[in-house]
DNA sequence: GGTGACATGTAACGTGTTACATGATTTC
DNA sequence: GAAATCATGTAACACGTTACATGTCACC
């Protein structure tokens, strides 16, 4: 669902051929993002019709479709990864999708996405906060059986996973907030 | 792709219906792992075909669809997991999977998965090497423009999801490993 | 008798994945 | 001149999501 927004992005960062993106998205990119160079090529061909994206081949005009064509993205496609930054409402569960929109923050400006910070800092919590009576609750006692254990860990991942993620939120908060740095 | 097995294992823990499934997915397993209610059902028809699983109706013979089907786990599907636990090789990126095989770890029996998370803990730990390569190399200086912070904090984000993963794992190990338990 | 939870399903659609396919350019 | 990499694409399939559809049961 956010793959055009996650393309959008990195050609905002630099104006790439459907090769190149792929790379990227095997390298930097993709450590939190995937995409396959059939999604890419797929997408970069909908937001040329959409007319999100310009395409400009290189090279002698002839030599037909093994030439590299370079994508840019159009204004429309900018106000496109705004209002999609802007309207996209996430859960604490699409961390890679609020990772995209830091990184689109990154690239064209001030996204505003303090209040989603928020509000994905109140929703870490009371999910950990959950965690915590599952823990209280059923992982008290002094002796586990194996199977009880692992079971702990399971809910343990959950645990450190959210507390992490709030830990690395609150730092975030000062660098999202402060507009005018 | 691990979706019917994260039925079969729910399953293992305990024969339930469709809609019960549905809403342990919605409960304590949906905090890693989801499915619609449709997939369940889908699911749940294909491996009642595979002989994976058993349906019982329950309640009067006559009252045709809308009653209560239970479904239990035969031995040939407990197999399956043991087959998908043993050969399904993973990566860091795997996560949630690596949760589920936890989840049938405990519901089995010991299924040797120590193996595989010392690999997953070589695969996280030469992530993280990389992300801290990465630090120093762009994000040493002094100061730091907004736009590098918040790309410094999206490499942050993933050092600290691989350190916190370290640590959960490394204590796992004992507990993995220790099969007599 | 109406509302909400219980309970199961079908159909259509969009996206992601895998396989297939072609040709140009670079490097040894 | 062979192999690897560059570069773009089509086709088929699998899976997840959303919308639609139906009927029961319990409770007020």
């Amino acid at each position: 669902m956010s793959t055009p927004h996650a393309i959008l992005i990195a050609l905002l960062e630099k104006p790439s051929s459907g090769y190149d993106l792929a790379r990227r998205f095997d390298r930097a990119i993709g450590y939190f993002w995937q995409a396959t160079h059939q999604q890419i090529y797929r997408e970069l061909g909908r937001m040329v019709s959409a007319g999100w994206v310009a395409v400009v081949e290189e090279g002698e005009e002839g030599a037909a479709a093994s030439r590299k064509k370079i994508y840019r993205v159009l204004p429309v496609g900018r106000e496109e990864v705004m209002r999609w930054a802007r309207d996209t409402r996430l859960s604490v569960d699409d961390r890679n999708v609020f990772l995209l929109k830091l990184r689109a923050d990154a690239v064209i400006g001030p996204l505003g996405l303090g209040e989603e910070l928020r509000r994905l800092i109140d929703e870490a919590r009371a999910r950990l906060e959950t965690y915590r009576e599952i823990e209280r609750r059923d992982f008290g006692a002094a002796h586990l059986t194996r199977a009880q254990q692992l079971q702990y860990a399971i809910l343990k991942a959950g645990i450190h996973t959210q507390t992490t993620w709030l830990a690395w939120a609150e730092e975030l908060r000062e660098i999202v907030d402060d507009e005018a740095a």
